[in-house]
DNA sequence: TGACAAAGTTAGGGGCGCCTAACTATACTG
DNA sequence: CAGTATAGTTAGGCGCCCCTAACTTTGTCA
């Protein structure tokens, strides 16, 4: 029986940097951390300690930052679900990509597997209508292209 | 020059929820604001002071609450953000009804107006495609057939 | 009209997440 | 090894948003 931890997004936001930065460079910093989120580093420490509690992530004070099993499974969620909206919102609505990476962001916390197992499906499906030779990215862009966008943040 | 001010998810709630009783029941009453937010009256009481400050929101002490033109701008623009998400998870993706509404009610703050107007550019190009005969939804509803489904929240 | 119920408010408190400032531990360099 | 820079921590505080409990105002009805 798994529990499903309910996380909250400041949680995701930290498990998700600090997997990042482990993939990237081998090891989490908490300074790295700090910088990656735009927060002080003392803001990361108390997260620490938090998710040391929470069973996600390991750290000795001064040491490195290594995720728990657990961190690594809810860290790898979070960075499924940015990835999946990033790419829907660049591939399939055609959102400039930074732009999309910037609300995948935001949006990441607040959906979950349902919705985003079948934004892959349907990402998956606009892919395979391309192999198919009718293009649904494509066709979408000609049909906005026939019609003012309304687009602006 | 209109400032675009960043409203925070509560307030937006706060005010989605005025706007939607208005329209229901006439006039907005704090304690069915209460009740449609799953929040105490105080919180409230507190929430209108806000609004008020912000020049959303007038309302007299026991008296009724009303959106100043600003208030109900902003009001009108999240619920069109909840209605083009819940359209999109439910007629293009196929989630069941409810879970749509409840997901767009969590995503809806998330997402800024250029995401939103080329998910309303998307949901017409579908429907433009149910017209020439070629139904994007359905395609795709075959194509979740085909494959196996990892819906579950 | 007087009493009671319902609606609204005030007062006080708590959790979360962030900050700055000051302190401590580690690392680097001459 | 001293001395300084850097990383990390602790302490204290603030804003937001919620709560409960108690109080006030309003509405209703015999």
């Amino acid at each position: 029986m798994k529990k499903s931890y309910q996380l909250s997004a400041s949680v995701e936001d930290y498990i998700e940097a600090i997997l990042n930065l482990a993939d990237e460079a081998g090891c989490a910093r908490s300074k790295d951390v700090a910088a990656k989120l735009g927060v002080a580093r003392s803001s990361v420490t108390g997260a620490l300690q938090l998710l040391r509690e929470k069973g996600l992530a390991d750290h000795e004070p001064y040491g490195g930052i290594t995720l728990t099993p657990q961190g690594q499974a809810a860290a790898r969620a979070v960075v499924r679900k940015h990835e999946v909206l990033a790419s829907f919102f660049q591939d399939v609505l055609g959102i400039k990509k930074d732009r999309a990476q910037q609300a995948a962001c935001r949006a990441e916390h607040a959906l979950g597997t349902e919705i985003i197992g079948k934004l892959v499906d349907f990402i998956d499906y606009v892919a395979a209508s391309h192999q198919n030779g009718w293009d649904v990215a494509h066709e979408f862009r000609q049909f906005c292209r026939r019609r003012p966008a309304r687009s602006k943040e």
